[in-house]
DNA sequence: ACCTCTAATATTGTCTACAACTTTTCATCA
DNA sequence: TGATGAAAAGTTGTAGACAATATTAGAGGT
Protein backbone atom coordinates (compact mmCIF):
# COMPACT_ATOMS: atom_id res chain seq x y z
CA UNK A 1 0.00 0.00 0.00
CA UNK A 2 3.05 2.39 0.74
CA UNK A 3 4.60 2.61 -2.55
CA UNK A 4 7.29 4.80 -0.67
CA UNK A 5 9.29 3.41 2.08
CA UNK A 6 8.88 5.66 4.92
CA UNK A 7 11.25 4.28 7.44
CA UNK A 8 10.95 5.10 10.79
CA UNK A 9 14.43 5.85 12.38
CA UNK A 10 13.47 7.32 15.69
CA UNK A 11 10.96 6.63 18.54
CA UNK A 12 9.58 9.81 17.31
CA UNK A 13 8.83 8.35 13.69
CA UNK A 14 7.32 5.55 14.95
CA UNK A 15 4.88 7.93 16.97
CA UNK A 16 3.85 9.93 14.53
CA UNK A 17 3.72 7.15 11.75
CA UNK A 18 1.52 5.22 14.34
CA UNK A 19 -0.62 8.33 14.98
CA UNK A 20 -1.18 9.38 11.43
CA UNK A 21 -2.30 5.88 11.19
CA UNK A 22 -4.79 5.37 12.98
CA UNK A 23 -6.59 9.18 12.46
CA UNK A 24 -6.45 8.60 8.55
CA UNK A 25 -8.16 5.08 9.32
CA UNK A 26 -10.70 6.84 11.44
CA UNK A 27 -9.72 4.59 14.71
CA UNK A 28 -9.40 8.16 16.49
CA UNK A 29 -12.20 9.74 14.97
CA UNK A 30 -11.74 13.48 13.48
CA UNK A 31 -12.40 16.27 15.96
CA UNK A 32 -11.01 14.14 18.85
CA UNK A 33 -8.70 16.31 21.60
CA UNK A 34 -5.04 14.48 21.53
CA UNK A 35 -3.97 14.36 25.08
CA UNK A 36 -0.34 14.71 25.43
CA UNK A 37 0.02 12.53 28.49
CA UNK A 38 -2.55 9.94 27.29
CA UNK A 39 -1.41 9.00 24.14
CA UNK A 40 2.33 8.74 25.94
CA UNK A 41 1.07 6.07 27.97
CA UNK A 42 -0.95 4.31 25.61
CA UNK A 43 1.97 4.42 23.13
CA UNK A 44 4.52 3.33 25.88
CA UNK A 45 6.82 6.89 25.47
CA UNK A 46 7.66 9.73 26.99
CA UNK A 47 5.40 12.81 26.15
CA UNK A 48 8.46 14.43 23.96
CA UNK A 49 8.36 11.85 21.55
CA UNK A 50 4.26 12.38 21.32
CA UNK A 51 5.01 16.29 21.43
CA UNK A 52 7.00 15.43 18.45
CA UNK A 53 4.84 13.55 16.25
CA UNK A 54 1.96 15.92 17.07
CA UNK A 55 3.73 18.45 15.80
CA UNK A 56 4.81 17.06 12.91
CA UNK A 57 0.67 15.95 12.26
CA UNK A 58 -0.15 19.61 12.60
CA UNK A 59 2.49 20.34 9.70
CA UNK A 60 0.61 18.03 7.71
CA UNK A 61 -2.30 20.00 8.70
CA UNK A 62 -4.25 16.65 10.22
CA UNK A 63 -4.54 18.13 13.32
CA UNK A 64 -4.55 21.61 14.89
CA UNK A 65 -2.88 23.02 17.85
CA UNK A 66 -3.83 26.48 19.84
CA UNK A 67 -1.01 27.25 22.08
CA UNK A 68 -1.49 25.90 25.70
CA UNK A 69 -4.93 24.25 25.33
CA UNK A 70 -3.79 21.54 22.78
CA UNK A 71 -4.12 19.86 19.44
CA UNK A 72 -7.25 18.00 18.21
CA UNK A 73 -8.01 16.03 15.27
CA UNK A 74 -8.94 18.28 11.87
CA UNK A 75 -12.77 17.98 11.39
CA UNK A 76 -14.18 16.53 7.93
CA UNK A 77 -16.39 19.28 5.94
CA UNK A 78 -17.69 19.61 2.40
CA UNK A 79 -16.06 22.86 2.22
CA UNK A 80 -12.47 21.27 3.83
CA UNK A 81 -13.38 19.11 0.61
CA UNK A 82 -13.20 21.29 -1.64
CA UNK A 83 -10.58 23.68 -0.57
CA UNK A 84 -8.08 20.17 -0.41
CA UNK A 85 -9.44 19.13 -3.97
CA UNK A 86 -8.85 22.95 -5.31
CA UNK A 87 -5.45 22.58 -4.11
CA UNK A 88 -4.61 19.20 -5.59
CA UNK A 89 -5.85 20.17 -9.06
CA UNK A 90 -3.41 22.82 -8.82
CA UNK A 91 -0.60 20.89 -7.32
CA UNK A 92 -1.28 17.66 -9.57
CA UNK A 93 -2.17 19.61 -12.99
CA UNK A 94 1.76 21.23 -12.64
CA UNK A 95 3.01 17.94 -11.73
CA UNK A 96 1.48 16.60 -14.53
CA UNK A 97 2.82 19.56 -16.80
CA UNK A 98 6.19 19.03 -15.53
CA UNK A 99 6.03 14.94 -15.35
CA UNK A 100 5.31 15.32 -19.03
CA UNK A 101 8.64 17.23 -19.75
CA UNK A 102 11.05 15.85 -16.97
CA UNK A 103 9.81 11.83 -16.88
CA UNK A 104 12.30 9.44 -18.62
CA UNK A 105 11.37 7.18 -21.33
CA UNK A 106 11.50 4.09 -18.99
CA UNK A 107 9.40 5.67 -16.27
CA UNK A 108 6.62 6.71 -18.80
CA UNK A 109 7.16 2.66 -19.96
CA UNK A 110 6.69 1.46 -16.39
CA UNK A 111 3.93 3.71 -16.02
CA UNK A 112 1.87 2.29 -19.15
CA UNK A 113 2.60 -1.30 -17.82
CA UNK A 114 0.94 -0.26 -14.88
CA UNK A 115 -2.25 0.84 -16.61
CA UNK A 116 -2.36 -2.23 -18.49
CA UNK A 117 -1.79 -4.50 -15.56
CA UNK A 118 -4.34 -2.79 -13.90
CA UNK A 119 -6.85 -2.79 -16.81
CA UNK A 120 -7.16 -6.22 -16.06
CA UNK A 121 -8.12 -5.52 -12.48
CA UNK A 122 -10.60 -2.74 -13.77
CA UNK A 123 -12.54 -5.70 -15.45
CA UNK A 124 -12.66 -7.69 -12.71
CA UNK A 125 -13.98 -5.12 -10.47
CA UNK A 126 -11.18 -5.68 -8.08
CA UNK A 127 -12.22 -2.29 -6.01
CA UNK A 128 -9.55 -2.50 -3.31
CA UNK A 129 -6.65 -3.00 -5.58
CA UNK A 130 -8.50 -0.21 -7.86
CA UNK A 131 -8.15 2.35 -5.10
CA UNK A 132 -4.48 1.46 -4.34
CA UNK A 133 -3.91 1.40 -8.16
CA UNK A 134 -5.35 4.88 -8.19
CA UNK A 135 -3.07 6.32 -5.43
CA UNK A 136 0.12 4.28 -7.31
CA UNK A 137 -0.67 6.39 -10.78
CA UNK A 138 -1.17 9.77 -9.13
CA UNK A 139 2.15 9.39 -7.00
CA UNK A 140 4.20 8.28 -10.11
CA UNK A 141 3.55 10.90 -11.69
CA UNK A 142 4.17 13.16 -8.87
CA UNK A 143 7.95 11.77 -9.01
CA UNK A 144 8.06 12.28 -12.25
CA UNK A 145 7.59 15.89 -11.73
CA UNK A 146 11.29 15.90 -9.84
CA UNK A 147 10.16 18.99 -8.10
CA UNK A 148 10.95 18.43 -4.62
CA UNK A 149 8.85 20.95 -3.21
CA UNK A 150 5.82 19.80 -5.20
CA UNK A 151 6.40 15.93 -4.26
CA UNK A 152 6.96 16.83 -0.61
CA UNK A 153 3.74 18.84 -0.41
CA UNK A 154 1.46 16.59 -1.90
CA UNK A 155 3.04 13.10 -0.44
CA UNK A 156 4.13 14.38 2.85
CA UNK A 157 1.40 16.60 3.36
CA UNK A 158 -1.83 16.77 1.27
CA UNK A 159 -2.49 13.20 0.14
CA UNK A 160 -3.09 11.81 3.69
CA UNK A 161 -6.04 13.65 4.04
CA UNK A 162 -6.69 13.02 0.47
CA UNK A 163 -7.42 9.01 2.21
CA UNK A 164 -8.73 10.39 5.47
CA UNK A 165 -11.46 11.49 3.56
CA UNK A 166 -11.74 8.72 1.19
CA UNK A 167 -11.26 6.23 3.69
CA UNK A 168 -13.75 7.81 6.10
CA UNK A 169 -16.44 8.30 3.29
CA UNK A 170 -16.20 4.78 2.63
CA UNK A 171 -14.50 5.07 -1.49
CA UNK A 172 -15.12 2.77 -4.38
CA UNK A 173 -17.59 3.52 -6.90
CA UNK A 174 -19.14 3.87 -10.10
CA UNK A 175 -16.21 6.04 -11.16
CA UNK A 176 -13.81 3.39 -11.10
CA UNK A 177 -13.69 2.76 -15.25
CA UNK A 178 -13.89 6.27 -16.31
CA UNK A 179 -11.02 6.96 -14.12
CA UNK A 180 -9.15 4.24 -15.35
CA UNK A 181 -9.61 5.96 -18.85
CA UNK A 182 -8.95 9.47 -17.78
CA UNK A 183 -5.10 8.08 -16.59
CA UNK A 184 -4.98 6.84 -20.06
CA UNK A 185 -5.52 9.77 -21.50
CA UNK A 186 -2.90 11.53 -19.35
CA UNK A 187 -0.31 9.06 -19.80
CA UNK A 188 -0.60 9.55 -23.17
CA UNK A 189 -0.31 13.35 -23.29
CA UNK A 190 2.65 12.57 -21.34
CA UNK A 191 4.21 10.57 -23.63
CA UNK A 192 3.45 13.16 -26.10
CA UNK A 193 5.84 15.05 -24.26
CA UNK A 194 2.18 17.72 -24.45
CA UNK A 195 2.49 19.48 -20.91
CA UNK A 196 -0.25 22.07 -20.96
CA UNK A 197 -2.51 18.79 -22.08
CA UNK A 198 -1.41 16.62 -19.93
CA UNK A 199 -1.66 19.24 -17.03
CA UNK A 200 -5.24 20.52 -18.63
CA UNK A 201 -6.17 16.22 -18.51
CA UNK A 202 -5.23 15.95 -14.92
CA UNK A 203 -7.04 19.05 -13.70
CA UNK A 204 -10.36 18.10 -15.18
CA UNK A 205 -9.61 14.46 -13.65
CA UNK A 206 -9.27 15.87 -10.64
CA UNK A 207 -12.42 17.63 -10.52
CA UNK A 208 -14.51 15.28 -11.53
CA UNK A 209 -13.31 13.19 -8.67
CA UNK A 210 -14.07 15.83 -6.42
CA UNK A 211 -17.38 15.92 -7.79
CA UNK A 212 -18.17 12.69 -7.28
CA UNK A 213 -16.68 12.34 -3.75
CA UNK A 214 -18.81 15.82 -3.21
CA UNK A 215 -21.90 13.90 -3.84
CA UNK A 216 -21.29 10.97 -1.38
CA UNK A 217 -20.66 13.55 1.02
CA UNK A 218 -23.73 15.12 1.08
CA UNK A 219 -24.80 12.12 1.54
CA UNK A 220 -22.78 10.97 4.59
CA UNK A 221 -22.24 13.86 6.64
CA UNK B 1 6.13 45.09 6.58
CA UNK B 2 4.73 41.61 8.05
CA UNK B 3 0.82 42.65 6.90
CA UNK B 4 -0.10 39.51 9.04
CA UNK B 5 0.26 39.82 12.67
CA UNK B 6 1.69 36.70 13.69
CA UNK B 7 1.83 37.16 17.61
CA UNK B 8 4.66 34.80 19.71
CA UNK B 9 2.27 33.01 22.40
CA UNK B 10 5.18 31.10 23.94
CA UNK B 11 8.62 30.53 23.86
CA UNK B 12 9.29 28.68 21.14
CA UNK B 13 7.02 30.79 18.62
CA UNK B 14 9.73 33.19 20.11
CA UNK B 15 12.42 31.52 18.99
CA UNK B 16 11.04 30.32 15.65
CA UNK B 17 10.27 34.33 14.57
CA UNK B 18 13.73 34.61 15.19
CA UNK B 19 15.39 31.83 13.91
CA UNK B 20 13.33 32.59 11.17
CA UNK B 21 14.13 35.89 10.19
CA UNK B 22 17.82 35.95 10.69
CA UNK B 23 17.91 32.93 8.48
CA UNK B 24 16.14 34.41 5.69
CA UNK B 25 17.76 37.85 6.35
CA UNK B 26 21.12 35.74 5.99
CA UNK B 27 22.33 36.83 9.49
CA UNK B 28 22.52 32.78 9.24
CA UNK B 29 23.85 31.83 6.32
CA UNK B 30 22.51 29.27 3.81
CA UNK B 31 23.94 25.86 4.37
CA UNK B 32 25.00 26.58 7.96
CA UNK B 33 24.80 23.47 10.56
CA UNK B 34 22.02 24.75 13.58
CA UNK B 35 23.52 23.21 16.67
CA UNK B 36 20.84 23.00 19.21
CA UNK B 37 22.92 23.30 22.14
CA UNK B 38 24.90 26.62 20.79
CA UNK B 39 21.16 28.37 19.76
CA UNK B 40 19.57 27.66 23.35
CA UNK B 41 22.72 29.30 24.91
CA UNK B 42 22.60 32.12 22.44
CA UNK B 43 18.99 32.36 22.73
CA UNK B 44 18.76 32.07 26.52
CA UNK B 45 16.42 28.90 26.75
CA UNK B 46 16.01 25.19 26.79
CA UNK B 47 17.24 23.37 23.71
CA UNK B 48 13.90 21.74 23.86
CA UNK B 49 12.34 25.28 22.58
CA UNK B 50 14.86 25.70 20.29
CA UNK B 51 14.68 22.20 18.89
CA UNK B 52 10.69 23.05 18.20
CA UNK B 53 11.53 25.91 16.67
CA UNK B 54 13.36 24.17 14.28
CA UNK B 55 10.90 21.56 13.81
CA UNK B 56 8.81 24.48 12.28
CA UNK B 57 11.32 25.60 10.07
CA UNK B 58 11.73 22.10 8.87
CA UNK B 59 8.54 22.34 7.52
CA UNK B 60 8.27 25.72 6.28
CA UNK B 61 11.46 24.12 3.89
CA UNK B 62 13.93 26.47 5.68
CA UNK B 63 16.04 23.95 7.19
CA UNK B 64 16.85 20.11 6.48
CA UNK B 65 16.94 17.45 9.10
CA UNK B 66 18.07 14.36 9.37
CA UNK B 67 18.05 11.74 12.39
CA UNK B 68 20.67 12.00 14.50
CA UNK B 69 22.45 14.47 12.79
CA UNK B 70 21.03 17.71 12.91
CA UNK B 71 19.86 20.42 10.84
CA UNK B 72 21.02 23.02 8.22
CA UNK B 73 19.83 25.87 6.77
CA UNK B 74 18.95 24.79 3.03
CA UNK B 75 21.65 26.24 0.35
CA UNK B 76 19.90 28.25 -2.65
CA UNK B 77 20.71 26.80 -6.26
CA UNK B 78 19.20 27.92 -9.66
CA UNK B 79 16.92 24.54 -9.54
CA UNK B 80 15.87 25.00 -5.92
CA UNK B 81 14.70 28.63 -6.94
CA UNK B 82 12.90 27.14 -10.66
CA UNK B 83 11.38 24.46 -8.04
CA UNK B 84 10.28 27.36 -5.69
CA UNK B 85 8.51 28.79 -8.72
CA UNK B 86 6.78 26.67 -10.34
CA UNK B 87 4.80 25.77 -7.13
CA UNK B 88 4.11 29.32 -7.05
CA UNK B 89 2.76 29.55 -10.29
CA UNK B 90 0.55 26.65 -9.63
CA UNK B 91 -0.46 27.94 -6.22
CA UNK B 92 -1.01 31.43 -7.03
CA UNK B 93 -2.13 31.02 -10.32
CA UNK B 94 -5.35 28.70 -8.14
CA UNK B 95 -5.22 31.58 -5.87
CA UNK B 96 -6.14 34.31 -8.37
CA UNK B 97 -9.07 32.18 -9.83
CA UNK B 98 -10.21 31.60 -6.37
CA UNK B 99 -9.60 35.46 -5.73
CA UNK B 100 -12.20 36.09 -8.73
CA UNK B 101 -14.54 33.93 -7.23
CA UNK B 102 -14.37 34.63 -3.50
CA UNK B 103 -12.75 37.70 -2.94
CA UNK B 104 -15.78 40.93 -1.91
CA UNK B 105 -16.73 43.86 -3.37
CA UNK B 106 -14.66 46.03 -0.76
CA UNK B 107 -11.92 43.60 -1.01
CA UNK B 108 -11.69 44.31 -4.66
CA UNK B 109 -11.83 48.30 -3.93
CA UNK B 110 -8.85 47.92 -1.01
CA UNK B 111 -6.72 46.55 -3.76
CA UNK B 112 -7.00 48.96 -6.52
CA UNK B 113 -6.78 51.11 -3.84
CA UNK B 114 -3.01 49.55 -2.92
CA UNK B 115 -2.06 50.09 -6.44
CA UNK B 116 -2.96 53.49 -7.13
CA UNK B 117 -1.45 54.47 -3.77
CA UNK B 118 1.65 52.31 -5.11
CA UNK B 119 1.65 53.70 -8.34
CA UNK B 120 3.27 57.15 -7.30
CA UNK B 121 6.01 55.07 -5.58
CA UNK B 122 6.60 53.29 -8.99
CA UNK B 123 7.25 56.68 -10.40
CA UNK B 124 9.13 57.73 -7.34
CA UNK B 125 11.31 55.00 -8.26
CA UNK B 126 10.93 53.83 -4.13
CA UNK B 127 12.23 50.49 -4.70
CA UNK B 128 12.12 49.36 -1.13
CA UNK B 129 8.51 50.09 -0.72
CA UNK B 130 7.42 48.70 -4.08
CA UNK B 131 9.13 45.59 -2.54
CA UNK B 132 6.89 45.36 0.09
CA UNK B 133 4.19 46.23 -1.67
CA UNK B 134 4.80 43.62 -4.46
CA UNK B 135 4.26 41.03 -0.94
CA UNK B 136 1.29 42.94 -0.01
CA UNK B 137 -0.38 42.87 -3.20
CA UNK B 138 0.42 39.19 -3.75
CA UNK B 139 -0.38 38.65 -0.04
CA UNK B 140 -4.09 40.05 -0.63
CA UNK B 141 -4.79 37.96 -3.12
CA UNK B 142 -3.64 34.69 -1.14
CA UNK B 143 -5.76 35.84 1.16
CA UNK B 144 -9.19 36.47 -1.33
CA UNK B 145 -8.80 32.77 -2.25
CA UNK B 146 -10.35 32.10 1.18
CA UNK B 147 -8.90 28.78 0.97
CA UNK B 148 -6.94 28.03 3.98
CA UNK B 149 -4.71 25.31 2.47
CA UNK B 150 -3.59 27.31 -0.03
CA UNK B 151 -2.80 30.54 2.46
CA UNK B 152 -1.26 28.10 4.88
CA UNK B 153 0.79 26.81 2.34
CA UNK B 154 1.73 30.50 0.62
CA UNK B 155 2.15 32.48 3.35
CA UNK B 156 3.38 30.07 6.16
CA UNK B 157 5.59 28.31 3.63
CA UNK B 158 6.93 29.22 0.47
CA UNK B 159 7.22 32.89 0.96
CA UNK B 160 10.20 33.07 3.39
CA UNK B 161 11.51 31.08 0.53
CA UNK B 162 10.71 33.42 -1.92
CA UNK B 163 12.12 36.28 0.50
CA UNK B 164 15.15 34.51 1.25
CA UNK B 165 16.04 34.30 -2.37
CA UNK B 166 15.15 37.43 -3.27
CA UNK B 167 16.89 39.33 0.12
CA UNK B 168 20.10 37.40 -0.33
CA UNK B 169 20.40 38.40 -3.95
CA UNK B 170 19.81 42.09 -3.32
CA UNK B 171 16.13 42.33 -5.45
CA UNK B 172 14.85 45.50 -6.66
CA UNK B 173 15.48 45.99 -10.70
CA UNK B 174 14.18 47.07 -13.82
CA UNK B 175 11.21 44.44 -13.63
CA UNK B 176 9.53 46.97 -10.91
CA UNK B 177 7.61 49.13 -13.35
CA UNK B 178 6.54 45.87 -15.76
CA UNK B 179 5.56 44.07 -12.57
CA UNK B 180 3.25 47.20 -11.62
CA UNK B 181 1.75 47.07 -14.95
CA UNK B 182 0.91 43.24 -14.52
CA UNK B 183 -0.48 43.90 -11.18
CA UNK B 184 -2.86 46.22 -12.58
CA UNK B 185 -4.05 43.66 -15.49
CA UNK B 186 -4.41 40.75 -12.89
CA UNK B 187 -6.79 43.04 -10.52
CA UNK B 188 -8.62 43.90 -13.68
CA UNK B 189 -9.13 40.29 -14.21
CA UNK B 190 -10.45 40.06 -10.46
CA UNK B 191 -12.82 42.53 -11.23
CA UNK B 192 -14.57 41.39 -13.97
CA UNK B 193 -14.84 38.26 -12.24
CA UNK B 194 -13.38 36.35 -14.77
CA UNK B 195 -11.36 33.26 -13.28
CA UNK B 196 -9.92 31.65 -15.82
CA UNK B 197 -8.12 35.24 -17.21
CA UNK B 198 -7.47 36.18 -13.58
CA UNK B 199 -5.36 32.37 -13.42
CA UNK B 200 -3.62 32.81 -16.65
CA UNK B 201 -2.20 36.49 -16.32
CA UNK B 202 -0.91 35.50 -12.55
CA UNK B 203 0.94 32.20 -13.69
CA UNK B 204 2.50 34.98 -16.20
CA UNK B 205 3.36 37.01 -13.59
CA UNK B 206 5.07 34.98 -11.49
CA UNK B 207 6.58 32.96 -14.44
CA UNK B 208 8.16 36.50 -15.70
CA UNK B 209 9.62 37.40 -12.32
CA UNK B 210 10.96 34.24 -12.52
CA UNK B 211 12.67 34.70 -15.29
CA UNK B 212 14.32 38.08 -13.89
CA UNK B 213 15.47 36.82 -10.93
CA UNK B 214 17.27 33.89 -12.31
CA UNK B 215 18.69 35.71 -14.65
CA UNK B 216 20.14 37.87 -11.49
CA UNK B 217 21.29 34.41 -9.60
CA UNK B 218 23.00 33.38 -12.48
CA UNK B 219 25.49 36.18 -12.23
CA UNK B 220 25.60 35.84 -8.43
CA UNK B 221 26.05 32.62 -7.24
C1' DA C 1 52.79 8.69 4.90
C1' DC C 2 48.43 6.36 4.91
C1' DC C 3 44.91 3.41 6.49
C1' DT C 4 42.29 1.14 10.39
C1' DC C 5 40.51 0.52 14.54
C1' DT C 6 39.45 2.31 19.03
C1' DA C 7 38.54 5.62 22.47
C1' DA C 8 37.16 10.20 23.58
C1' DT C 9 34.20 13.95 22.52
C1' DA C 10 30.23 16.19 20.96
C1' DT C 11 25.58 16.20 19.25
C1' DT C 12 21.03 14.60 18.95
C1' DG C 13 17.14 11.76 20.97
C1' DT C 14 14.46 10.68 25.06
C1' DC C 15 12.92 10.93 29.76
C1' DT C 16 11.42 13.11 34.00
C1' DA C 17 10.47 17.08 36.80
C1' DC C 18 8.83 21.58 37.28
C1' DA C 19 6.45 25.99 35.73
C1' DA C 20 2.68 28.32 33.46
C1' DC C 21 -1.65 28.25 31.82
C1' DT C 22 -6.57 26.45 31.34
C1' DT C 23 -10.38 24.14 32.76
C1' DT C 24 -13.19 22.32 36.22
C1' DT C 25 -15.08 22.24 40.75
C1' DC C 26 -17.39 24.12 44.33
C1' DA C 27 -18.36 27.33 47.88
C1' DT C 28 -20.25 31.94 48.45
C1' DC C 29 -23.36 35.54 47.52
C1' DA C 30 -27.05 38.13 45.21
C1' DT D 1 -31.70 29.22 41.55
C1' DG D 2 -28.13 31.26 39.07
C1' DA D 3 -23.98 33.99 38.87
C1' DT D 4 -19.42 34.99 40.54
C1' DG D 5 -14.98 34.04 41.94
C1' DA D 6 -11.41 31.44 44.07
C1' DA D 7 -9.20 27.11 44.74
C1' DA D 8 -8.06 22.61 42.89
C1' DA D 9 -7.03 19.57 39.25
C1' DG D 10 -5.45 18.69 34.82
C1' DT D 11 -2.97 19.97 30.60
C1' DT D 12 0.55 22.06 27.99
C1' DG D 13 5.17 24.59 27.92
C1' DT D 14 10.00 24.65 29.45
C1' DA D 15 14.09 23.10 31.69
C1' DG D 16 17.76 20.08 32.64
C1' DA D 17 19.64 15.21 33.07
C1' DC D 18 20.56 10.92 30.94
C1' DA D 19 20.90 7.63 26.81
C1' DA D 20 22.02 6.66 22.10
C1' DT D 21 24.14 7.87 18.01
C1' DA D 22 27.60 10.36 15.20
C1' DT D 23 31.95 12.68 14.75
C1' DT D 24 36.57 13.49 15.84
C1' DA D 25 41.22 12.44 17.62
C1' DG D 26 44.84 9.57 18.20
C1' DA D 27 47.47 5.22 18.60
C1' DG D 28 49.01 1.34 16.19
C1' DG D 29 50.12 -1.23 12.24
C1' DT D 30 51.35 -1.75 7.25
Amino acid sequence: MDFFQEQAVTSSDKAFFRLRKEIVEGVIPSGTKLSETELSTKYQVSRAVVREAINRLEACNIVERKANIGARVVSLSPEGLIELYQVRESLEGMAARLAAQHMTATEITELNALLNSQSDEVKNAELYYQEAGDLDFHYRIILGSKNSHLISMLVNGLYHLVRMYRVQLGMAGPRVTSAFDEHRHIVQAISNRDPELAEMLMRRHITYSKNNIEAKLQNSL
